[in-house]
Order: C-alpha cells, then sequence, then structure tokens
DNA sequence: TGTTTCACG
DNA sequence: ACGTACGTGAAACAA
C-alpha cells in the first residue's frame, strides 16, 4: 500500500516569534552587513530543516496572520487586545521567513480578515477529506482542538527543539477533554493572552467537571436548572453570553475562504541557487556552509596544465604577475609534507604534485625574477620553500594578511571563505581535503581543479583587498609591517630554540615523586581514592564528602579554582596538598611532557606564531605555546631547559618596561602621567602617591603601591570597580574611590576612555597607533553584558594593540641590524613586550647596546620607551 | 566538542 | 537589577 500524503502545517508566526526569542539574547550577534536582524531567520531555518528531516512532507503550508484586524476583532474589539505589538527587530524578519520559505519551496500563504490558525484549520480539514495525514506545527496550544486520528499537532516545548505531539487520546489523558471540548473548555475559562473572557469566576477545575457532566457549552446551558443552587450556578447564568461568545472566538474556523487549495501546498525542494544568493545577502555564514556542504556551488571548470618536461619551457616563458602556492596537509608546516604546488596567471594555471621540482636552478631563477607574486598565507609558503632552497622574495601579496587586517574577526584562515565573503566562490580545503580522520589528499583530477580555482580566487581578491587596504588607510601597516613581519617570524620559527632533553626529564622524575607523595597524603586524608585531575570528582570529595563551605559554583557544578582553594587552604590542610598537586601536575603535564612531545629531531622548539588570530594585533603561539613558559615560582626552573644552540653561545632576553601604561600616557596625552615617565619614576608608586593622596614617594607603603599597580592594570583592560575589589581584595565602594581618584589625577586618562567608547558608538570600530582596526558590533547592544564588554575593549584594544605594533616595528629593524652589522646572533621568540637572541658570548656587549636602541626608537611617542636587558647561559639566566 | 583550570603578557 | 577585569594555548575530563 502507497504510503499517504503527507501533509505539515506550520503556523508561521507562532514560530517566528519562538525563534526569534530562542536567540533572543545574541540577537545582536545576528545581523548582516547592512544591519538587518537576522536571528529569527537563523532559528526558523533551522526548525525547517529539522522539520523535513522529523516529518519527510510531501506538502507543507505556512500559515501566517496578517495585519490589521480580523473578523474576531469586529466581534469583539478586545480580541488579542493586550498584546504587546511585535519587536521592530521581529518584525523587519517576517519578509525575510517568507522569502527564505519560497526559496525552500515551501508555500506560505495569508488572508485579510482570518489568522493562520484558520487557514490551518480549513487546511487541516479539507486534507482529512482527502485522506492525507496531516501533521500541524505550532507554539500554541489552541490548536490541540483540530487533533482528529489524521491529524496530529505538534507544540513546541520549551524553545523550539522540542515538540509535544497531541492526538486527541492525549489530550484526553493530559487535559482531559477531547478536541472538541477543548474550544468549550476555554469558552468557560476564558483566555487572558488572547484576552476575551469566558465566565468570570470559572477556572479550569471546575471547567473540566462541568464538561465531564455535561459534554459542552451547549449541554450545559440546556440543563442549568438541574444544577443544585450555588454561588457556582449563579456565575454560569451571569456570564452565559460570554460563554457563548468566548467559545465562537476559540473555536478555530475550518470554512475561511482560502483563495489556494491543497494542490498549492506542494513541496517542491529548495532551490539552492537561491538560497545560496539568500544566504549570502544576509551573512548567514553557518547556513551557507551546510549548504555548500550538501550542494557544492557548480564550479566553473578550471583548466590547469601539469607541469612536465615537455612545457616547462611554457611555464618559464611566463611574464606577468603570478599567484603562487605550496600547498600542504596539515596545520604544522613545520612537519607537513607538501603534496603540490601552483602557479597560476590569468590565463593559464600550472600545477604539479612533485615539490622537487621547486629545486630546478630554472625554475628559482624564473620565481625569483617575478615582480609580483601573490599568496594565501606568506609565512607558511616560506617555510615550505626553505625546504627547496627557495626564497620568495617577489611576493609582494598574502591575501590572508590583508584580510586579517580588514577585519581580524572575520578571519578564517580558509580561502575558500575569504573569497566566500568577497562572493566569489571556492570549495574550502576542509571539503576538499577532508578533516580528522578523512584528511587525505584526493585524486589528481580533484587536486588540480581546486589548485587552479584557488591561484584564480588569488588573482581576482587581490585588487579588491588592494583597494579595502587603502581605504581603511592600512597599506602602510600591511606592506611595511605584517608582510615584512611574515618574514622574520619564519626566520624565527625555522631557527627555533634548543631544548635540553636531559634537563627537563630529570625535573619530571623529581616532579613524579611529588606528584605521588601528594597524592598519597590527598588520599589520605579525603579517606578515598579518586581522579584528582577531575574538577567534577575533586568538588564532590571536598564540598560533598568532606563538607567544605561552597565558595563559588561554575555552570556545571563546584569552582575548585586557585581563588576559591586558597581561600580554603588556611583552614584545610588538604586543600593545601591539592594547590601543590595542581602546580606539579601542570609542570608535569604541560611544560615537561607537553615540551618534550614537540621537541624535533633538531632537539629544538620549533612554535608557529599565529599572525592573523589575536582581535588586538599580538602574535600568538602553539605547537608548542612558547609564550607562556613558566616565568615566576618554582615553574620558572623550566627555563633552564632553554640553552643556546652552540657551544659558547648565551641566551640574550630584552623587554619592554611598562609599554601598555607608556602608549596610554601617549595616546591620552596625560600630562601628569607623561611626566612620571619621561622622570622616569616607579609608575606604581607615582600612582599610589597620587590615589592616596600623598606628598613624597617615602610614604607609600608596598601594599599601597601593590593596590596601585593593580589599579594600573585595571585602567588599561577598561576597569570596572567589582572587577579591581575582586582582583585586590576591597570593597566595591573603595575600589570605586580608587578609580575616581585615578581619574582626578589623570584626568586626560579618563577622556581617553570615554573617547574610544564614543568612537565605537560613531564608527563601529577603534584602531592602534598603526591603524589596525577592531570592529566592535555589540556596542550597540541592549545586553548590558556584551555592551560592556565591547566598552572595556575599545579602551584596551588601542593600548594593546599598539603595544603589539611597536614591537613588530622593532622585531623587523631588529632583524634587519642583525645582518646589517653581520652578526651571528639571531632572534628566536617574541613574548609581547619581549624578545629573546642566541648569540656568541662576544656578541653579548654587542647586543646589550643594539637592541634596546633599535627597540625604544621603534617608534617616536610623547614618552621616552625603557628597555631592560640581560643575558645568560640559558633562558632562566636570562633575567 | 565544551568546560574547567592554569600557564604567560 | 544586572554580573564584569584585557589578550592568548594546552591538558584533562566529561559528555
Amino acid at each position: 500500500m502507497a504510503d499517504k500524503t503527507k501533509l505539515l502545517l506550520i503556523d508561521g508566526n507562532s514560530m517566528a516569534f519562538r525563534a526569534f526569542y530562542a536567540l533572543y539574547n545574541q540577537l545582536d550577534k545576528f545581523t548582516n552587513k547592512d544591519g538587518v536582524h537576522t536571528n529569527a531567520v537563523f532559528t526558523f531555518n533551522n526548525m525547517l530543516d529539522s522539520l523535513i528531516d522529523q516529518f519527510q512532507p510531501d506538502n507543507i503550508m505556512v500559515a501566517f496572520d496578517r495585519s490589521g484586524g480580523t473578523f474576531r476583532t469586529k466581534k469583539f474589539s478586545d480580541y488579542k487586545g493586550n498584546r504587546d505589538r511585535a519587536p521592530q527587530e521581529l518584525l523587519e524578519q517576517l519578509p525575510l521567513v517568507k522569502t527564505l520559505l519560497d526559496d525552500h519551496g515551501m508555500a506560505h500563504y495569508e488572508l485579510q480578515d482570518w489568522e493562520a490558525d484558520d487557514i490551518i484549520g480549513t487546511l487541516a480539514k479539507q486534507a482529512e477529506a482527502a485522506g492525507w495525514e496531516t501533521t500541524v506545527i505550532t507554539g500554541d496550544r489552541d490548536l490541540t482542538q483540530l487533533a482528529t486520528d489524521h491529524v496530529t499537532v505538534q507544540v513546541t516545548k520549551k524553545g523550539v527543539k522540542e515538540l509535544e505531539a497531541f492526538t486527541p487520546e492525549y489530550l484526553k489523558e493530559k487535559v482531559g477533554v477531547t478536541p472538541k471540548q477543548f474550544i468549550d473548555m476555554k469558552g468557560l475559562m476564558g483566555d487572558t493572552s488572547d484576552n476575551y473572557p469566558g465566565v468570570q469566576g470559572i477556572g479550569p477545575k471546575t471547567a473540566l467537571k462541568l464538561l465531564d457532566q455535561f459534554g459542552s457549552i451547549e449541554g450545559l446551558y440546556d440543563n442549568i436548572d438541574d444544577l443544585k443552587k450555588s454561588k457556582m450556578k449563579e456565575k454560569l447564568i451571569a456570564g452565559k453570553d460570554d460563554a457563548f461568545m468566548s467559545k465562537d472566538l476559540a473555536t478555530i474556523r475550518q470554512d475561511a475562504p482560502l483563495e489556494i487549495g491543497l494542490d498549492d501546498t506542494k513541496y517542491t525542494g529548495p532551490d539552492m541557487d537561491k538560497l545560496r544568493v539568500f544566504y549570502t545577502d544576509l551573512d548567514m555564514r553557518q547556513a551557507l556552509n551546510k549548504l555548500n556542504k550538501q550542494a557544492p556551488a557548480v564550479q566553473p571548470k578550471a583548466h590547469y596544465v601539469v607541469i612536465s618536461d615537455a612545457n616547462l619551457e611554457q611555464l618559464l616563458a611566463v611574464d606577468e604577475p603570478i599567484a603562487f602556492e605550496i600547498e600542504m596537509l596539515t596545520d604544522n608546516y613545520h612537519t607537513a609534507d607538501a603534496i603540490g604546488w601552483f602557479v597560476g596567471t590569468e590565463s593559464e594555471v600550472f600545477v604539479s604534485a612533485d615539490a622537487t621540482l621547486l629545486s630546478l636552478p630554472q625554475v628559482q631563477t624564473w620565481l625569483n625574477a617575478r615582480d609580483h607574486i601573490t599568496v594565501f598565507d606568506l609565512k607558511r609558503n616560506l617555510v615550505a620553500a626553505k625546504k627547496y632552497d627557495l626564497n620568495l622574495d617577489p611576493v609582494d601579496f598574502d591575501v590572508l594578511l590583508a584580510s586579517y587586517l580588514l577585519n581580524p574577526d572575520q578571519n578564517a584562515n580558509d580561502l575558500g571563505q575569504i573569497a566566500q565573503d568577497h562572493d566569489y566562490t571556492l570549495e574550502f580545503d576542509e571539503d576538499v581535503y577532508g578533516k580528522g580522520a578523512k584528511l587525505a589528499v584526493p585524486d589528481e583530477e580533484q587536486l588540480f581543479s581546486h589548485f587552479a580555482r584557488k591561484a584564480q580566487a588569488l588573482l581576482s581578491l587581490r585588487p579588491h583587498l588592494t583597494q579595502d587596504l587603502a581605504d581603511h588607510d592600512q597599506s602602510g601597516l600591511f606592506t611595511d609591517m605584517e608582510m615584512p613581519l611574515a618574514r622574520v617570524l619564519s626566520a624565527m620559527e625555522e631557527v627555533g630554540i634548543t631544548l635540553e632533553a636531559k634537563t627537563l626529564q630529570e625535573m619530571g622524575e623529581q616532579y613524579e615523586q611529588s606528584i605521588k607523595v601528594l597524592q598519597e597524603k590527598i588520599y589520605g586524608q579525603a579517606g578515598l581514592e579518586f581522579n584528582l585531575n577531575s574538577p567534577k570528582q575533586l568538588g564532590e570529595v571536598l564540598f560533598e564528602k568532606l563538607g567544605l563551605p561552597v565558595i563559588k559554583k561554575t555552570k556545571t557544578g563546584y569552582s575548585t579554582s586557585v581563588d576559591v582553594l586558597e581561600q580554603l587552604s588556611h583552614d584545610y590542610p588538604i586543600v593545601k596538598d591539592i594547590l601543590d598537586y595542581r602546580a606539579v601536575s601542570k609542570l608535569q603535564s604541560t611544560y615537561v611532557k607537553g615540551l618534550l612531545k614537540a621537541q624535533l629531531p633538531d632537539q629544538k622548539i620549533h612554535t608557529r606564531y599565529l599572525q592573523t588570530l589575536t582581535q588586538t594585533g599580538r602574535l600568538s603561539s602553539v605547537d608548542p605555546n612558547m609564550q607562556n613558559i613558566p616565568a615566576r615560582g618554582d615553574g620558572k626552573l623550566i627555563r633552564k631547559a632553554f640553552v643556546p644552540s652552540h657551544e659558547g653561545w648565551q641566551i640574550f632576553s630584552s623587554d619592554y618596561s611598562q609599554i601598555e601604561l607608556r602608549v596610554l600616557a601617549h595616546i591620552s596625552g596625560d600630562a601628569n602621567m607623561q611626566e612620571a615617565f619621561k622622570e622616569d619614576r616607579d609608575i606604581h608608586a607615582n600612582t599610589a602617591m597620587k590615589i592616596f593622596g600623598l606628598d613624597s614617594p617615602d610614604q607609600v607603603t608596598p601594599d599601597m603601591r601593590r593596590q596601585a599597580k593593580a589599579t594600573n592594570f585595571g585602567i588599561v583592560y577598561g576597569i570596572s570597580d567589582f572587577g579591581l575589589a575582586k582582583n585586590i581584595g576591597i570593597t566595591r565602594r573603595q575600589a570605586k574611590a580608587f578609580i575616581d581618584g585615578y581619574f582626578e589625577q589623570y584626568p586626560k586618562v579618563h577622556e581617553y576612555m570615554d573617547k574610544m567608547v564614543a568612537q565605537a558608538r560613531e564608527t563601529g570600530f577603534v584602531e592602534t597607533l598603526f591603524h589596525r582596526r577592531r570592529y566592535l558590533d555589540q556596542i550597540h547592544s541592549r545586553n548590558f553584558n556584551l555592551r560592556q564588554f565591547a566598552e572595556r575593549t575599545a579602551m584596551n584594544t588601542p593600548i594593546q594593540g599598539s603595544a603589539a605594533d611597536i614591537i613588530k616595528v622593532a622585531m623587523i629593524r631588529m632583524q634587519q641590524m642583525l645582518k646589517d652589522q653581520n652578526l651571528q646572533s639571531r632572534m628566536l621568540l617574541q613574548v609581547h613586550d619581549e624578545l629573546i637572541f642566541e648569540g656568541p658570548e662576544a656578541e653579548m656587549p654587542i647586543l646589550g647596546k643594539l637592541v634596546p636602541k633599535v627597540m625604544d626608537s621603534a617608534v617616536d611617542l610623547d614618552v621616552p620607551l625603557k628597555v631592560e636587558s640581560s643575558f645568560g647561559p640559558t633562558w632562566y639566566d636570562a633575567k
């Protein structure tokens, strides 16, 4: 027997409301570039996908209310009279939802004077007559009156994901009435949300009892004389008209004069191309990516020439700007092998799976004679090329770097994504190469086609990005800072830093012992063994079994973080042991074991700096992270394992002193703060004098200095009294007094803070000294937290970002200086405000002069930059 | 995959 | 009446 036709009837308004409020708190995250909100569209879209999945309908109709009154408001002018008007952010999305339905091949309908409910009711009746199976989707329980053996009403439960299926049986079981009686019940009870009265004084309990006895409102009033004299009887008699009117209002009509019929509900399926345009217009990336997975855009057939001995001449004859790339499958280009490379011109793309061709002298000569080469991820290509002794000096444009500067948070690290953002279709690497266990080189045809399309995308994107950079006033930042920096970083990564494994292993053995001892001690005190590394288990032991006071909770349970444990450690010795255990096991797992795992056969650590990740312009470091090697406490000993790569060499280190506060003094123009730096005073003591109202530095106690230091940090982070209070353990009132005092003493700092927030509100972004941008969409959020966060970021980013700019300039100049001076010393690491070198002992005095000179002259501020240096036989000693 | 914790500036 | 310090990465657990 063939399956019956399946019809899905959706209450469009109800679902749009649900969709809108499901992501209401993220309203501001869901906007497109024109500021149109998309949260409801986004959720509605997901709902449609899951409904199709779940019900596999043949026919669909989404019914909407039409604005203006209906026949119900004509009968009873207060009908739905107490409803707030839907918010503008939702109303603007309703037309979008309807377009979305069109593109999905789903019918929608609305009718003057009639509600969506009546459209659904009418179609449900017609479908029943035609022998179809109907499912109604709504957030409104009133529609359960439509349930029959062939009509199921699915009502959304909490949010939009879960549905509750109302069949007549289920309704009877759950509410105690039949679908028809549901209307009688509403008639007696009334409905506060639809604002009709029912019978005054009759609630659900009484209504149910009466319906059980009399079957319906008609039955009740036909036999009302049989009721014993009572208050209820009086109420019923008094409310008779209201009861009938309310029943009438509650009744979903099944005879609406629809201009459409069942034939018009056919689900014709999505139009992928239209959907693609729709998602693109609304910047709905997630939906777009999902769609591209299901139905990859038809790629224009890409032509390519596979490089061979026979046609090498053709490649070498190319004399125009090219796109170039050496492709690798995995992230870590220090360990990855090339899977191929390509050269693209406007008219042809040359591809190869044989990277050794890059070693050919004629290829190298030809490449080095190019005027313009465009790549994606310069640093990655530099490292890859180095394996074939190839320099890539002519590369003058990195699409990745350009796109990062244009908008650091929209950077996906994938050419496909960047292309898509510029309305250029290109498959994502992940979709061509797979990911995780499925990562593999595809067949040659697919691989080379992808190469060819990438080459074309690179050439095509370059002029647009170049223009955008110029429009943002970022051409200098791109050409003179990020592009040269990529070369500096690639050199630093390739040199790497030598790790003396033996030193770490010995430390590891000691840690192992400590861990064992501490473990036993803790188990003994707890009276049981458990997984100490599990915050969950630890929380249960401490706060349930041992009954320690709960100080803080996380969203999943008890917090066991240091600040909590430290408060407990005075009273409970076990907690002190746990803190010690945590400290040692962190060193063991992350640093001893982690670093040893990352060591390559040359005994060195080759980290990768991520140049296009942070929102502020800082670098980050991965595989392993060399920017968070312990610098304080016992952990600092880890640094002893980092040694020079040659006998007789030393490690040299220079760091900027208080660079962020100096940057703040400069960009705020605050005379008091500038004076402190110009006279090289202790800035924290200076601040202490100011906020505590002291006359001389002698009066500053260590504790005052500590609090002033925290306040200085707080200012840089975009202060809040709460945050400062928490950090230094004072009351919020005191913290507020500190901040007020601070702003009084450094008035222009206060002005700066206000100015940055105002600028973010006005332009949507803030900038560093070198025009690095960060967009802050949430500055306009009506969510307090998101807005406050954006305001703090507006204050902090120009400071942190300008400091990052400055050290980047210093790095570029330093690298050049080492070369110009013919020094053997080399730059190894950058840790935000610190540069680490290695070199022959004899060069240490030279570095001692040169490095601070280059660093403090990297930029000319209204205050001096201060640099402190030191050197020694290991990183530990270079302190 | 998300959460918690902790290492750095 | 809200619940916050800014920027990162890695390990381990808990799903």
